[in-house]
RNA sequence: CCAGACGGUUGGACGGCCGCUGGCAGGUGCAAAAUCCUGCUGGAGGAAAGUCCGGGCUCCACGGAAAAACGGUGCCGGAUAACGUCCGGCGGGGGUGACCCCAGGGAUAGUGCCACAGAAAACAAACCGCCUUGGUCCGCCAAGGUAAGGGUGAAACGGUGCGGUAAGAGCGCACCGCCUCUUUGGUAACAGAGAGGGCAGGGUAAACCCCACCGGGAGCAAGACCGAAUAGGGGCGGCCGGCGUUGUGUGCUGGAGCCUGAUCGUCCGACAUUUAGCGCCGCUUGCGCGACAAUGGAGGGCGUGAAUCAGUCUCCCAAGUAUACGAACGCGGAGGUUUUCCGGCUCGCCGCCCGGGUUGGUUGCUUGAGGCGGGUGGUAACAUCCGUCCCAGAGGAAUGGCCGUCCAGCGCCCGCUCGCUUCAGUGAGGGGGGUGUGGACAGAACCCGGCUUACAGACCGUCUGGAUUU
Protein backbone atom coordinates (compact mmCIF):
# COMPACT_ATOMS: atom_id res chain seq x y z
CA UNK A 1 0.00 0.00 0.00
CA UNK A 2 1.54 3.47 -0.65
CA UNK A 3 2.52 4.73 1.94
CA UNK A 4 1.01 8.58 2.58
CA UNK A 5 3.66 11.82 3.10
CA UNK A 6 3.53 12.68 6.58
CA UNK A 7 1.95 15.99 7.84
CA UNK A 8 3.74 18.24 10.17
CA UNK A 9 2.28 19.52 13.74
CA UNK A 10 2.60 23.06 14.01
CA UNK A 11 0.12 24.74 16.41
CA UNK A 12 1.04 24.97 20.00
CA UNK A 13 -2.22 23.67 20.86
CA UNK A 14 -1.29 20.68 19.17
CA UNK A 15 1.53 20.40 21.40
CA UNK A 16 -0.17 21.05 24.35
CA UNK A 17 -2.28 18.23 23.59
CA UNK A 18 0.44 16.09 22.71
CA UNK A 19 1.85 16.50 26.00
CA UNK A 20 -1.51 16.48 28.26
CA UNK A 21 -2.71 13.58 26.95
CA UNK A 22 -0.25 11.29 24.40
CA UNK A 23 1.47 8.00 25.53
CA UNK A 24 4.94 9.25 26.88
CA UNK A 25 8.14 7.24 26.01
CA UNK A 26 11.56 8.24 27.07
CA UNK A 27 14.78 6.99 25.35
CA UNK A 28 18.53 7.86 25.34
CA UNK A 29 18.56 10.86 22.51
CA UNK A 30 14.79 11.83 22.99
CA UNK A 31 11.11 12.12 24.34
CA UNK A 32 8.49 10.44 22.39
CA UNK A 33 5.04 11.18 22.54
CA UNK A 34 2.90 9.54 20.67
CA UNK A 35 -1.91 10.02 20.44
CA UNK A 36 -4.28 8.74 17.85
CA UNK A 37 -5.38 10.99 16.22
CA UNK A 38 -9.44 11.16 17.17
CA UNK A 39 -10.16 13.37 14.42
CA UNK A 40 -9.79 11.12 12.02
CA UNK A 41 -10.39 7.72 13.31
CA UNK A 42 -13.91 7.96 11.92
CA UNK A 43 -13.73 8.81 8.63
CA UNK A 44 -13.21 6.19 5.79
CA UNK A 45 -9.72 7.77 4.19
CA UNK A 46 -6.67 6.96 5.52
CA UNK A 47 -5.30 9.92 7.54
CA UNK A 48 -1.34 10.27 7.30
CA UNK A 49 1.20 9.96 10.31
CA UNK A 50 1.63 13.46 11.52
CA UNK A 51 5.02 14.52 13.34
CA UNK A 52 6.32 17.43 15.72
CA UNK A 53 9.87 18.48 16.52
CA UNK A 54 10.73 20.50 19.72
CA UNK A 55 14.19 21.64 20.63
CA UNK A 56 13.99 23.77 23.89
CA UNK A 57 16.23 26.15 25.18
CA UNK A 58 17.77 23.99 28.12
CA UNK A 59 19.38 22.22 24.92
CA UNK A 60 21.65 24.92 24.01
CA UNK A 61 22.07 28.04 21.54
CA UNK A 62 20.55 28.13 17.87
CA UNK A 63 23.08 26.22 16.04
CA UNK A 64 22.43 22.45 18.74
CA UNK A 65 18.43 23.11 18.84
CA UNK A 66 18.93 23.35 15.02
CA UNK A 67 20.84 20.20 14.88
CA UNK A 68 18.92 18.48 17.44
CA UNK A 69 15.48 18.23 15.32
CA UNK A 70 17.55 17.78 11.95
CA UNK A 71 18.91 14.37 13.30
CA UNK A 72 15.25 13.50 14.82
CA UNK A 73 13.57 14.51 11.85
CA UNK A 74 16.25 12.46 10.11
CA UNK A 75 15.51 9.11 12.26
CA UNK A 76 11.69 9.51 12.19
CA UNK A 77 12.04 9.38 8.44
CA UNK A 78 14.21 6.75 8.21
CA UNK A 79 12.29 4.67 10.99
CA UNK A 80 8.82 5.54 9.72
CA UNK A 81 9.35 4.43 5.93
CA UNK A 82 9.22 0.79 7.35
CA UNK A 83 6.10 0.52 9.84
CA UNK A 84 2.52 1.67 9.21
CA UNK A 85 2.07 4.57 11.53
CA UNK A 86 -1.16 5.90 9.67
CA UNK A 87 -3.44 8.04 12.04
CA UNK A 88 -0.82 8.54 14.50
CA UNK A 89 0.66 12.03 16.20
CA UNK A 90 4.18 11.55 17.26
CA UNK A 91 6.02 14.51 19.17
CA UNK A 92 10.04 14.34 19.64
CA UNK A 93 11.58 16.26 22.34
CA UNK A 94 14.96 16.62 21.92
CA UNK A 95 17.66 16.24 24.21
CA UNK A 96 21.24 17.14 25.37
CA UNK A 97 22.50 14.10 24.25
CA UNK A 98 20.85 14.24 20.80
CA UNK A 99 23.40 16.12 18.71
CA UNK A 100 26.00 14.38 19.03
CA UNK A 101 25.03 10.65 19.90
CA UNK A 102 25.99 7.74 17.95
CA UNK A 103 23.31 8.01 15.07
CA UNK A 104 22.71 3.96 14.78
CA UNK A 105 21.87 4.17 18.59
CA UNK A 106 19.43 7.03 18.04
CA UNK A 107 17.75 5.23 15.35
CA UNK A 108 17.55 1.92 17.00
CA UNK A 109 15.95 3.73 20.24
CA UNK A 110 13.47 4.99 18.40
CA UNK A 111 12.35 2.10 16.70
CA UNK A 112 11.90 0.43 19.45
CA UNK A 113 9.95 3.49 21.67
CA UNK A 114 7.77 3.48 18.16
CA UNK A 115 6.78 -0.04 17.95
CA UNK A 116 5.71 0.35 21.75
CA UNK A 117 3.69 2.97 20.79
CA UNK A 118 1.96 1.51 18.55
CA UNK A 119 1.55 -1.66 20.31
CA UNK A 120 -0.05 0.19 23.59
CA UNK A 121 -2.37 2.48 21.19
CA UNK A 122 -3.59 -0.68 18.95
CA UNK A 123 -4.62 -2.43 22.36
C1' C B 1 66.81 34.91 12.63
C1' C B 2 64.33 36.82 17.22
C1' A B 3 60.83 40.25 19.39
C1' G B 4 57.01 43.50 18.03
C1' A B 5 53.43 47.22 15.44
C1' C B 6 49.72 47.88 11.67
C1' G B 7 46.61 46.37 7.59
C1' G B 8 44.26 42.64 4.61
C1' U B 9 42.53 37.61 2.97
C1' U B 10 40.50 33.03 4.59
C1' G B 11 37.05 30.49 8.09
C1' G B 12 38.94 22.74 5.76
C1' A B 13 38.99 19.76 0.58
C1' C B 14 36.98 15.70 -2.46
C1' G B 15 33.56 11.68 -3.17
C1' G B 16 29.23 8.15 -2.26
C1' C B 17 24.05 6.96 -0.51
C1' C B 18 19.48 9.12 1.28
C1' G B 19 16.63 13.74 1.99
C1' C B 20 14.61 19.35 2.38
C1' U B 21 13.56 23.95 -0.17
C1' G B 22 13.37 28.05 -4.35
C1' G B 23 13.64 28.63 -9.81
C1' C B 24 13.42 26.78 -14.94
C1' A B 25 12.06 23.02 -18.63
C1' G B 26 9.30 18.63 -19.87
C1' G B 27 5.42 15.08 -18.60
C1' U B 28 0.39 14.03 -16.11
C1' G B 29 -4.90 17.25 -16.52
C1' C B 30 -9.71 19.59 -22.32
C1' A B 31 -7.58 23.90 -20.03
C1' A B 32 -5.93 27.28 -15.69
C1' A B 33 -4.38 26.49 -10.78
C1' A B 34 -2.94 22.77 -7.47
C1' U B 35 -0.78 17.84 -6.89
C1' C B 36 2.61 14.20 -8.42
C1' C B 37 6.92 12.43 -11.53
C1' U B 38 11.68 13.32 -14.26
C1' G B 39 15.90 16.38 -15.50
C1' C B 40 18.99 20.75 -14.87
C1' U B 41 20.24 24.52 -11.54
C1' G B 42 20.62 27.97 -6.84
C1' G B 43 20.62 27.34 -1.41
C1' A B 44 23.87 30.95 5.56
C1' G B 45 27.95 34.50 8.02
C1' G B 46 32.30 37.45 9.02
C1' A B 47 30.24 38.16 12.50
C1' A B 48 23.91 35.69 9.99
C1' A B 49 24.86 37.15 17.06
C1' G B 50 23.88 41.51 20.61
C1' U B 51 19.66 44.66 18.87
C1' C B 52 23.43 49.70 20.48
C1' C B 53 23.23 53.91 16.62
C1' G B 54 21.89 55.73 11.43
C1' G B 55 18.82 55.24 6.89
C1' G B 56 15.26 53.04 3.12
C1' C B 57 10.21 51.08 3.10
C1' U B 58 5.08 50.85 5.52
C1' C B 59 1.23 52.63 8.67
C1' C B 60 -0.44 56.40 12.19
C1' A B 61 -0.37 61.54 13.76
C1' C B 62 0.35 66.48 12.09
C1' G B 63 -1.69 73.29 8.26
C1' G B 64 3.73 75.56 7.92
C1' A B 65 7.60 77.11 10.95
C1' A B 66 9.45 77.97 15.63
C1' A B 67 9.59 77.54 20.88
C1' A B 68 9.17 74.75 25.47
C1' A B 69 9.96 69.95 27.52
C1' C B 70 12.67 65.39 27.00
C1' G B 71 16.61 62.56 24.79
C1' G B 72 21.18 62.48 22.13
C1' U B 73 25.82 64.46 20.14
C1' G B 74 30.21 67.74 21.53
C1' C B 75 38.47 69.94 19.18
C1' C B 76 38.80 71.38 13.52
C1' G B 77 38.04 70.22 8.36
C1' G B 78 36.20 66.62 5.03
C1' A B 79 33.35 61.94 3.37
C1' U B 80 28.27 60.12 3.32
C1' A B 81 21.41 58.97 2.14
C1' A B 82 22.55 59.44 7.31
C1' C B 83 25.21 58.40 11.80
C1' G B 84 27.36 58.24 17.99
C1' U B 85 30.61 55.75 11.76
C1' C B 86 34.88 56.62 8.56
C1' C B 87 39.18 59.68 6.64
C1' G B 88 42.81 63.65 7.20
C1' G B 89 44.59 67.11 10.71
C1' C B 90 45.14 69.70 15.79
C1' G B 91 45.92 69.35 21.16
C1' G B 92 47.12 66.17 25.50
C1' G B 93 49.24 61.42 27.37
C1' G B 94 52.23 56.59 26.75
C1' G B 95 56.24 53.79 24.15
C1' U B 96 63.64 53.28 22.35
C1' G B 97 60.55 52.82 17.94
C1' A B 98 56.87 51.16 14.21
C1' C B 99 52.65 52.96 16.60
C1' C B 100 48.79 53.24 20.42
C1' C B 101 45.15 55.78 23.83
C1' C B 102 41.72 60.27 24.95
C1' A B 103 33.69 61.57 27.21
C1' G B 104 38.81 66.54 23.88
C1' G B 105 32.84 72.81 23.96
C1' G B 106 32.11 76.39 28.30
C1' A B 107 34.75 76.77 35.33
C1' U B 108 35.36 85.03 33.45
C1' A B 109 26.71 83.40 33.52
C1' G B 110 25.12 81.23 38.02
C1' U B 111 24.37 77.27 41.92
C1' G B 112 26.48 73.08 44.41
C1' C B 113 30.43 69.69 46.12
C1' C B 114 35.78 68.85 47.50
C1' A B 115 35.94 62.68 52.26
C1' C B 116 40.39 61.71 55.53
C1' A B 117 44.43 64.50 56.96
C1' G B 118 45.52 69.50 57.72
C1' A B 119 45.93 75.95 60.89
C1' A B 120 43.42 76.77 56.42
C1' A B 121 39.87 73.53 50.61
C1' A B 122 38.50 79.33 48.05
C1' C B 123 38.27 83.82 51.21
C1' A B 124 41.38 85.05 52.96
C1' A B 125 43.78 83.52 56.86
C1' A B 126 48.51 81.34 59.98
C1' C B 127 49.84 75.31 63.52
C1' C B 128 55.20 74.73 63.88
C1' G B 129 58.45 78.43 62.30
C1' C B 130 61.45 83.19 60.99
C1' C B 131 62.19 88.48 62.41
C1' U B 132 61.51 93.19 65.31
C1' U B 133 60.00 95.60 69.84
C1' G B 134 58.73 95.26 75.02
C1' G B 135 58.71 92.28 79.44
C1' U B 136 61.08 88.22 82.16
C1' C B 137 60.97 84.28 87.79
C1' C B 138 65.71 82.93 81.83
C1' G B 139 61.33 78.03 81.33
C1' C B 140 59.39 81.75 78.31
C1' C B 141 55.28 85.56 77.72
C1' A B 142 52.82 89.72 75.06
C1' A B 143 52.25 92.97 70.74
C1' G B 144 53.47 93.50 65.70
C1' G B 145 55.67 92.04 60.85
C1' U B 146 56.16 87.81 57.38
C1' A B 147 54.53 83.52 54.22
C1' A B 148 60.83 81.79 52.28
C1' G B 149 61.14 76.84 55.24
C1' G B 150 58.48 72.44 57.97
C1' G B 151 54.15 69.44 58.30
C1' U B 152 49.00 67.46 55.93
C1' G B 153 46.84 66.30 51.40
C1' A B 154 44.96 64.16 44.96
C1' A B 155 45.23 69.46 45.16
C1' A B 156 47.78 74.91 49.43
C1' C B 157 47.20 81.21 45.76
C1' G B 158 52.92 80.62 39.68
C1' G B 159 58.42 77.86 39.21
C1' U B 160 64.03 78.34 39.33
C1' G B 161 68.02 81.66 40.25
C1' C B 162 70.06 86.37 41.64
C1' G B 163 69.20 90.87 44.04
C1' G B 164 66.78 92.81 48.17
C1' U B 165 65.24 92.80 53.50
C1' A B 166 65.06 92.96 60.51
C1' A B 167 62.97 88.53 58.47
C1' G B 168 60.44 88.05 54.14
C1' A B 169 57.40 88.72 49.90
C1' G B 170 56.77 89.63 41.91
C1' C B 171 59.13 93.85 46.35
C1' G B 172 62.75 94.31 41.82
C1' C B 173 65.26 91.70 37.67
C1' A B 174 66.39 87.33 34.10
C1' C B 175 64.44 82.83 32.06
C1' C B 176 60.12 79.47 31.97
C1' G B 177 54.75 79.39 32.69
C1' C B 178 50.08 82.33 32.57
C1' C B 179 46.74 86.37 30.85
C1' U B 180 45.60 90.46 27.38
C1' C B 181 46.56 92.83 22.78
C1' U B 182 48.91 92.92 18.01
C1' U B 183 50.86 90.24 14.07
C1' U B 184 52.49 85.94 10.69
C1' G B 185 51.13 80.97 8.68
C1' G B 186 46.81 77.87 8.22
C1' U B 187 39.78 77.09 5.48
C1' A B 188 39.90 75.91 10.73
C1' A B 189 41.25 73.51 15.33
C1' C B 190 45.92 75.47 16.30
C1' A B 191 51.08 76.86 15.91
C1' G B 192 55.03 80.72 15.72
C1' A B 193 56.66 85.80 16.79
C1' G B 194 56.34 90.63 19.22
C1' A B 195 54.55 94.04 22.93
C1' G B 196 52.30 94.78 27.50
C1' G B 197 50.61 93.03 32.49
C1' G B 198 53.62 91.31 38.27
C1' C B 199 49.99 87.17 38.22
C1' A B 200 44.49 87.95 38.47
C1' G B 201 41.33 83.00 37.21
C1' G B 202 42.27 75.85 42.48
C1' G B 203 39.60 71.32 40.93
C1' U B 204 34.99 69.11 39.47
C1' A B 205 30.40 69.95 33.79
C1' A B 206 31.02 61.14 33.70
C1' A B 207 27.02 67.41 39.49
C1' C B 208 23.03 70.83 38.15
C1' C B 209 23.68 74.05 34.36
C1' C B 210 25.01 77.31 29.80
C1' C B 211 26.01 77.22 24.48
C1' A B 212 25.75 74.95 19.48
C1' C B 213 23.68 71.15 16.48
C1' C B 214 20.23 66.82 15.69
C1' G B 215 15.58 64.19 16.79
C1' G B 216 7.11 63.27 15.52
C1' G B 217 5.53 57.92 16.93
C1' A B 218 5.43 52.73 15.91
C1' G B 219 7.31 48.79 13.31
C1' C B 220 7.31 43.39 7.94
C1' A B 221 3.78 40.29 14.00
C1' A B 222 4.49 47.30 9.37
C1' G B 223 0.92 47.31 5.54
C1' A B 224 -2.39 45.36 1.32
C1' C B 225 -5.69 41.59 -0.86
C1' C B 226 -8.66 36.84 -0.94
C1' G B 227 -11.58 34.41 2.40
C1' A B 228 -13.74 27.85 4.64
C1' A B 229 -16.68 25.72 8.60
C1' U B 230 -19.24 27.33 13.06
C1' A B 231 -21.41 31.19 15.85
C1' G B 232 -23.27 35.99 15.57
C1' G B 233 -25.36 40.77 12.51
C1' G B 234 -28.65 42.69 8.40
C1' G B 235 -32.32 42.02 4.27
C1' C B 236 -36.02 39.31 1.19
C1' G B 237 -39.45 35.22 0.33
C1' G B 238 -42.28 30.87 1.79
C1' C B 239 -44.57 27.88 5.66
C1' C B 240 -46.61 26.78 10.52
C1' G B 241 -48.45 28.93 14.89
C1' G B 242 -51.75 28.24 21.63
C1' C B 243 -53.90 31.99 25.38
C1' G B 244 -54.01 36.81 27.64
C1' U B 245 -52.50 41.98 27.96
C1' U B 246 -50.44 46.03 25.43
C1' G B 247 -49.11 48.09 20.81
C1' U B 248 -49.55 48.91 15.44
C1' G B 249 -52.28 48.70 10.71
C1' U B 250 -57.08 48.10 8.31
C1' G B 251 -62.55 47.74 8.06
C1' C B 252 -67.24 48.96 10.40
C1' U B 253 -69.75 51.76 14.20
C1' G B 254 -68.34 56.57 15.93
C1' G B 255 -66.67 62.02 16.04
C1' A B 256 -65.63 66.66 13.23
C1' G B 257 -66.01 69.45 8.74
C1' C B 258 -67.13 71.10 3.46
C1' C B 259 -70.83 70.44 -0.25
C1' U B 260 -75.67 68.86 -2.01
C1' G B 261 -80.75 67.76 -1.10
C1' A B 262 -85.05 67.70 2.04
C1' U B 263 -87.40 69.78 6.34
C1' C B 264 -87.48 75.19 7.79
C1' G B 265 -88.08 80.78 7.41
C1' U B 266 -89.44 84.50 4.07
C1' C B 267 -90.94 86.56 -0.67
C1' C B 268 -92.99 85.92 -5.42
C1' G B 269 -96.43 82.90 -7.44
C1' A B 270 -99.23 80.42 -12.64
C1' C B 271 -103.56 78.20 -11.42
C1' A B 272 -107.94 76.56 -8.73
C1' U B 273 -112.23 77.56 -5.48
C1' U B 274 -115.42 81.24 -3.26
C1' U B 275 -117.27 86.32 -3.78
C1' A B 276 -118.90 91.86 -5.00
C1' G B 277 -119.92 93.21 -9.63
C1' C B 278 -120.70 93.09 -15.01
C1' G B 279 -122.54 91.04 -19.62
C1' C B 280 -125.83 87.63 -22.19
C1' C B 281 -130.23 84.61 -22.42
C1' G B 282 -134.31 80.71 -23.80
C1' C B 283 -135.06 85.21 -17.73
C1' U B 284 -136.81 78.96 -12.88
C1' U B 285 -132.64 76.92 -9.26
C1' G B 286 -129.22 79.20 -16.69
C1' C B 287 -124.45 80.60 -19.27
C1' G B 288 -119.97 83.68 -19.65
C1' C B 289 -116.46 87.26 -17.62
C1' G B 290 -114.73 88.32 -13.00
C1' A B 291 -111.58 93.25 -9.39
C1' C B 292 -110.16 93.42 -4.28
C1' A B 293 -109.88 89.99 -0.75
C1' A B 294 -109.74 85.12 1.41
C1' U B 295 -108.34 80.08 1.08
C1' G B 296 -105.63 76.39 -1.34
C1' G B 297 -101.40 76.07 -4.30
C1' A B 298 -97.62 73.50 -8.94
C1' G B 299 -93.38 76.09 -9.08
C1' G B 300 -89.58 79.81 -8.34
C1' G B 301 -86.22 83.45 -5.71
C1' C B 302 -83.64 84.57 -1.29
C1' G B 303 -81.61 82.95 3.58
C1' U B 304 -78.06 82.28 7.30
C1' G B 305 -78.30 82.60 12.86
C1' A B 306 -79.64 78.16 14.68
C1' A B 307 -81.74 73.40 14.37
C1' U B 308 -83.22 68.40 12.18
C1' C B 309 -82.63 64.46 8.54
C1' A B 310 -80.16 62.01 4.40
C1' G B 311 -76.06 61.37 1.03
C1' U B 312 -71.01 61.84 -1.17
C1' C B 313 -66.21 63.22 0.15
C1' U B 314 -62.32 64.60 3.57
C1' C B 315 -60.13 64.41 8.32
C1' C B 316 -59.72 62.17 13.32
C1' C B 317 -58.77 57.42 16.44
C1' A B 318 -60.64 59.15 22.42
C1' A B 319 -64.12 54.85 22.67
C1' G B 320 -66.49 50.19 20.86
C1' U B 321 -66.11 46.07 17.63
C1' A B 322 -63.93 42.84 13.95
C1' U B 323 -59.56 41.34 11.77
C1' A B 324 -54.25 41.07 10.59
C1' C B 325 -49.18 41.23 12.45
C1' G B 326 -43.12 36.19 15.00
C1' A B 327 -43.63 44.26 17.64
C1' A B 328 -43.34 43.94 23.25
C1' C B 329 -44.51 41.54 27.87
C1' G B 330 -46.60 37.59 30.71
C1' C B 331 -48.50 32.65 30.86
C1' G B 332 -48.41 28.19 28.48
C1' G B 333 -45.62 25.02 25.23
C1' A B 334 -41.16 23.07 23.03
C1' G B 335 -35.77 22.22 23.17
C1' G B 336 -31.68 20.94 25.98
C1' U B 337 -29.07 20.38 30.87
C1' U B 338 -28.47 11.68 32.17
C1' U B 339 -33.80 10.87 35.16
C1' U B 340 -37.68 13.64 38.64
C1' C B 341 -38.75 18.46 41.04
C1' C B 342 -37.20 23.51 41.48
C1' G B 343 -34.27 27.20 39.46
C1' G B 344 -31.60 29.06 35.42
C1' C B 345 -30.69 29.07 29.86
C1' U B 346 -32.33 28.98 24.64
C1' C B 347 -36.48 29.45 21.15
C1' G B 348 -40.16 30.40 15.15
C1' C B 349 -38.53 26.83 11.02
C1' C B 350 -36.71 26.57 5.95
C1' G B 351 -34.46 28.77 1.60
C1' C B 352 -31.73 32.70 -0.86
C1' C B 353 -28.76 37.09 -0.63
C1' C B 354 -25.50 41.00 1.73
C1' G B 355 -21.71 42.98 4.92
C1' G B 356 -17.93 42.52 8.94
C1' G B 357 -14.39 38.96 10.39
C1' U B 358 -11.02 34.47 12.89
C1' U B 359 -7.92 29.88 11.48
C1' G B 360 -5.80 29.81 6.77
C1' G B 361 -3.92 31.50 1.91
C1' U B 362 -1.62 35.29 -1.41
C1' U B 363 1.38 39.57 -1.34
C1' G B 364 5.04 42.81 0.85
C1' C B 365 9.94 39.42 -0.59
C1' U B 366 14.33 40.24 -2.42
C1' U B 367 17.59 44.26 -8.48
C1' G B 368 20.03 46.60 -4.20
C1' A B 369 22.96 53.66 -1.31
C1' G B 370 24.19 45.53 -5.02
C1' G B 371 28.76 42.19 -6.18
C1' C B 372 33.29 41.63 -9.26
C1' G B 373 37.14 43.70 -12.69
C1' G B 374 39.26 48.10 -14.71
C1' G B 375 39.94 53.58 -15.73
C1' U B 376 39.88 58.70 -13.77
C1' G B 377 39.91 62.44 -9.56
C1' G B 378 41.37 62.78 -4.38
C1' U B 379 46.93 62.14 0.83
C1' A B 380 42.50 59.35 2.31
C1' A B 381 37.46 58.22 3.64
C1' C B 382 35.07 58.38 -0.92
C1' A B 383 33.16 59.97 -5.65
C1' U B 384 32.46 59.04 -10.75
C1' C B 385 32.68 56.40 -15.52
C1' C B 386 33.01 51.78 -18.39
C1' G B 387 32.43 46.53 -18.68
C1' U B 388 30.27 42.31 -16.56
C1' C B 389 27.11 39.25 -13.20
C1' C B 390 22.08 37.99 -10.89
C1' C B 391 24.08 35.77 -6.07
C1' A B 392 19.13 32.03 -0.24
C1' G B 393 14.08 33.40 0.37
C1' A B 394 12.20 29.60 4.95
C1' G B 395 7.63 30.31 7.77
C1' G B 396 7.19 24.88 14.56
C1' A B 397 11.03 28.12 10.28
C1' A B 398 14.59 24.69 4.19
C1' U B 399 20.07 25.38 3.23
C1' G B 400 20.75 18.84 5.85
C1' G B 401 21.67 13.28 7.89
C1' C B 402 25.15 9.26 7.64
C1' C B 403 29.74 7.24 5.77
C1' G B 404 34.66 7.08 3.42
C1' U B 405 39.44 9.21 1.75
C1' C B 406 42.71 13.26 2.36
C1' C B 407 44.99 18.09 4.06
C1' A B 408 46.44 21.44 8.07
C1' G B 409 47.21 21.07 13.51
C1' C B 410 48.31 18.26 18.15
C1' G B 411 50.13 13.78 21.06
C1' C B 412 53.01 9.11 21.21
C1' C B 413 56.66 5.42 19.22
C1' C B 414 60.92 3.97 15.97
C1' G B 415 65.15 5.67 13.37
C1' C B 416 68.71 10.26 11.88
C1' U B 417 72.02 14.73 12.91
C1' C B 418 74.40 17.96 16.53
C1' G B 419 75.83 19.36 21.65
C1' C B 420 76.74 17.86 26.88
C1' U B 421 78.52 13.78 29.60
C1' U B 422 80.67 8.78 34.55
C1' C B 423 80.20 3.35 27.91
C1' A B 424 74.04 5.14 30.16
C1' G B 425 71.20 8.96 29.66
C1' U B 426 69.81 14.04 28.65
C1' G B 427 68.75 18.60 25.62
C1' A B 428 67.96 20.76 20.80
C1' G B 429 66.96 20.35 15.63
C1' G B 430 65.11 19.16 10.93
C1' G B 431 62.54 15.93 8.57
C1' G B 432 61.67 9.99 7.10
C1' G B 433 58.19 6.04 8.68
C1' G B 434 54.03 4.23 11.77
C1' U B 435 49.79 5.20 14.86
C1' G B 436 45.97 7.81 17.52
C1' U B 437 43.34 12.22 17.81
C1' G B 438 41.24 16.06 15.09
C1' G B 439 38.70 21.78 12.67
C1' A B 440 36.67 27.70 16.45
C1' C B 441 32.64 31.29 17.24
C1' A B 442 28.21 30.45 15.58
C1' G B 443 22.25 29.68 11.86
C1' A B 444 19.43 34.45 7.43
C1' A B 445 13.66 35.85 9.15
C1' C B 446 11.93 43.13 5.14
C1' C B 447 16.53 45.34 3.30
C1' C B 448 21.01 48.38 3.65
C1' G B 449 25.45 51.53 6.32
C1' G B 450 28.04 51.16 10.96
C1' C B 451 29.35 49.94 16.08
C1' U B 452 30.05 46.26 19.88
C1' U B 453 30.92 41.37 21.39
C1' A B 454 32.59 35.91 20.28
C1' C B 455 36.30 33.14 17.45
C1' A B 456 40.52 26.97 16.63
C1' G B 457 43.68 28.26 13.38
C1' A B 458 46.07 29.31 8.40
C1' C B 459 48.11 32.75 4.78
C1' C B 460 49.84 37.54 2.61
C1' G B 461 51.77 42.54 2.72
C1' U B 462 54.02 47.05 4.93
C1' C B 463 56.87 48.85 8.90
C1' U B 464 59.88 49.16 13.79
C1' G B 465 63.69 47.58 17.41
C1' G B 466 67.63 44.04 18.18
C1' A B 467 71.22 40.16 16.76
C1' U B 468 74.34 37.85 12.99
C1' U B 469 76.95 37.52 8.10
C1' U B 470 79.19 40.10 3.95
Amino acid sequence: MPQLLPGRLKRRSDFLRLAASGRKIVRTGFVLQALKDVSASDSTSVAPVRLGFTATKKLGNAVIRNRAKRRLREAARLVLAERNAQGMELVLIGRRETGSMDFAKLRQNLAQALDEALHEVST
